[in-house]
DNA sequence: AAGCCGGGGTT
DNA sequence: AACCCAGGCTT
């Protein structure tokens, strides 16, 4: 039996999550903002990021025109980086054409605008009767359907059902809070580990709670193993607070991110001999600190070294630029917040 | 289809 | 420590 969307309603009207993005309004630069902040990133994480955001870029021709550095500092420490770099483009596309498109094939032709951010939009900022795949969706519909076929295989019969879940009247009156119910079930009965099945307005036409599988739904392939990489990176500070930090290339990882110069990250060690070319100044007497800075990225764990120097005044600089020390915590990645860490842990900053 | 791409909260 | 998160792009 097909679980009825007027029973999800009623429990979303009851139950619903006051969210920052839910304010009434369906802007759309908003919402668009709000669905590309949270891709793989946590309600909990976005809320003060995109209020942010709002107070330095309050409208997608205000996003337009901005430069690179200014975006690149405002997303610092939210990941993905990517993200940024195609927001910017999104706007610059949108404003270029008067404006947001108002259809999910539309939207799913911008930068950074896949199925899933597509059919989010056009679902609640234009009212469109579809269901974007999130996680959350892909949880609640394996266990309803009791769907034992493992992701990402198992999408196409996911999508399927939430499909002919939003077929219904009741949920194609309100395609943009049925969406929305959806994702709250998924985040806050319907979650991960322990789902709080006694409290699920669909627990009757659960087949996933009938059988007892739900708790285990939806099943995923087996994740590779993760290496660990080593860098050495350099701290040089020109004696008057300010320390050098260098633009990486505009794509791959932590692309068009300001970093701390160093070398490049490899599982094999870096022996002393082969460290000193990689210095924005070699000739120094580079102090090498206790300790490493840690950090997990999605495919690799990085172990950084840090090495610090006093510039003399006037030094020759092949590439960078000097910033200080609060500038530098607003704009770098958090990657390379924890080197600064561990050099004022041990004192380095002068 | 598989790999690349951050960071933080939960369990 | 493992898992997950309102995923998209590239190959």
């Amino acid at each position: 039996m097909l679980p009825a969307a007027s029973l999800l309603l009623e429990w979303y009207d009851r139950h619903r999550r006051t969210l920052p993005w839910r304010e009434a309004t369906r802007d759309p630069y908003r919402i668009w903002l709000s669905e590309v902040m949270l891709q793989q990133t946590t309600v909990a994480a976005v809320g003060p990021r995109w209020r942010r955001f709002l107070v330095r870029f309050p409208d997608v021709e205000t996003l337009a025109a901005a430069p690179w550095d200014a975006v690149a500092e405002e997303w610092a420490g939210l990941g993905y980086y990517a993200r940024a770099r195609n927001l910017h483009a999104c706007a610059q596309a949108v404003v270029a054409r008067g404006g947001f498109p108002d259809t999910e094939d539309e939207l799913r032709a911008l930068p950074g605008i896949g199925a899933y951010t597509a059919a989010a939009v056009a679902a609640i900022a234009f009212g469109r009767p579809t269901v974007p795949l999130d996680g959350n969706v892909e949880r609640v519909t394996a266990r309803l359907g009791a769907i034992e076929a493992p992701l990402p295989g198992a999408r196409p019969a996911l999508a399927a059902l939430a499909r002919r879940w939003m077929e219904q009247d009741a949920a194609r009156a309100r395609p943009s809070d049925f969406v929305q119910a959806l994702f709250d079930l998924g985040a806050t009965i319907c979650t991960p580990r322990s789902p709080a099945c006694a409290l699920c307005p669909w627990r009757s036409d659960c087949e996933g709670f009938r059988t007892g599988l739900a708790p285990s739904l939806p099943r995923k392939a087996a994740k590779k193993a993760r290496p660990l990489k080593r860098g050495v990176h350099f701290l040089l500070l020109d004696g008057t607070g300010r320390l050098l930090l260098r633009r990486r290339p505009p794509t791959g990882l932590l692309g068009g991110m300001l970093e701390l110069p160093g070398t490049p990250w490899r599982e094999t060690p870096w022996t002393d001999a082969e460290i000193p070319p990689f210095a924005p100044l070699p000739g120094l007497d580079w102090r090498a600190l206790d300790g490493e800075a840690k950090h997990g990225f999605t495919h690799f764990e990085l172990h950084m070294a840090l090495r610090v120097a006093t510039a003399p005044p006037g030094a020759n600089l092949r590439d960078g630029e000097w910033m200080t020390l609060a500038a530098a915590r607003a704009a770098l990645p958090g990657t390379m917040q924890k080197l600064l860490d561990l050099a004022e842990s041990e004192g380095a900053m002068g």
